[in-house]
DNA sequence: AGCCAGGCTCTCG
DNA sequence: CGAGAGCATGGC
């Protein structure tokens, strides 16, 4: 089945996609212009391939669905949703691009970046478990360990004697024991985290995707930081990552303070107080400029 | 070879 | 209370 969908433009793709380029294709990946993943909804697996059809002003994506099971027609409003939200299709660049005029810097990495938007993962507790994941450790390690998670714990579609996994429910990762989250690399406490979050979701206690519908950041950082295992920046990366909320940044990020420093600072070591200060001219926007930032040193670009 | 890496909790004093 | 140790593992 396909489907073509509108996002909102400026929108490109390709620039978009490029971070997933050199991901696990059993997982998720950007390669050869074609991007893809496996998304779940109404507990059946889907596999989404994503290519561009459009231009930046003009956009439009060709996506194709596959399944092992029937797609009904008011299913496929679902998997539309989900799609748009992966990367943002609904967000309006120009407003952000409007804001950040006070700032000459961000001014021209936005101009050179035309179209980015930055994805968001399906589920907020795909989101969360990456961040835990993600503390203190280099991204080197933390993706590796996440590998290890998704390819433990996930469900696997096989489409034409190619496997792909979907990222864990909390169910998954309820029902498997500390010791098995440790097996993946994870640290005792990291495991007990993770494991005593999927749990609290699968018995009711806790309720992650409801954070989506809170209009005040301050609020999730405050609700979510009584969580076990969750501080502050773990809260502000979940909600860059996995609530469409791009007003946060985590300021006190090692690898932020260093593409803020980069660009603001020559390069001078910053504290996140400083990064703060830089952040500030953002208004609203200071997770996606960020992010253009995160981008822009990944690809090597030089004002 | 060590030492550090997109933090957080727990334990001391 | 505030400071400091401990944690896991891949890369430099």
């Amino acid at each position: 089945m396909n489907l073509t969908l509108t996002p909102v433009p400026p929108f490109d793709f390709n620039l978009s996609a490029t971070i997933f380029a050199g991901g696990d294709p059993q997982i998720r990946t950007y390669d050869n212009d074609k991007y893809w993943q496996v998304l779940r909804f109404d507990g059946k697996l889907v596999l989404v391939t994503i290519t561009s059809s459009g231009s930046v002003d003009d956009s439009a994506l060709s996506v194709e669905l596959q399944s092992n099971e029937a797609i009904a027609n008011e299913e496929k409003q679902q998997i539309e949703d989900l799609v748009r939200s992966l990367f943002n299709f609904s967000l309006d660049l120009t407003a952000f691009y409007d804001a950040v005029r006070n700032d000459k810097i961000m001014q021209t990495v936005t101009q050179r970046l035309r179209g980015l938007k930055s994805p968001t993962t399906p589920t907020i507790f795909e989101a969360l478990v990456d961040s835990i994941i993600e503390q203190q450790i280099s991204l080197n390690v933390a993706h590796v360990l996440e590998r290890n998670v998704i390819k433990t714990f996930g469900v696997t579609l096989t489409l034409d004697n190619k496997v792909y996994y979907a990222f864990p429910t909390p169910q998954n990762i309820a029902v498997a024991t500390v010791e098995e989250l440790r097996n993946c690399g994870l640290s005792m406490r990291k495991a007990e985290y993770i494991h005593d979050i999927s749990k609290s979701i699968t018995e009711g206690n806790l309720d992650l995707e409801h954070f989506k519908t809170y209009e005040d950041a301050e609020e999730i950082i405050k609700e979510m930081v009584k969580i076990r295992g969750i501080g502050v920046w773990t809260a502000e990366l979940t909600m860059l990552r996995g609530m469409h909320k791009l007003e946060a940044i985590p300021a006190d990020d090692l690898g932020l303070r260093r593409h803020i420093a980069h660009y603001y600072c020559n390069d001078r070591k910053i504290s996140g107080n400083e990064a703060r200060t830089i952040a500030e001219k953002w208004g609203r926007w200071k997770g996606l400029a960020g992010y253009y930032l995160i981008l822009a040193s990944i690809m090597g670009l030089e004002l």
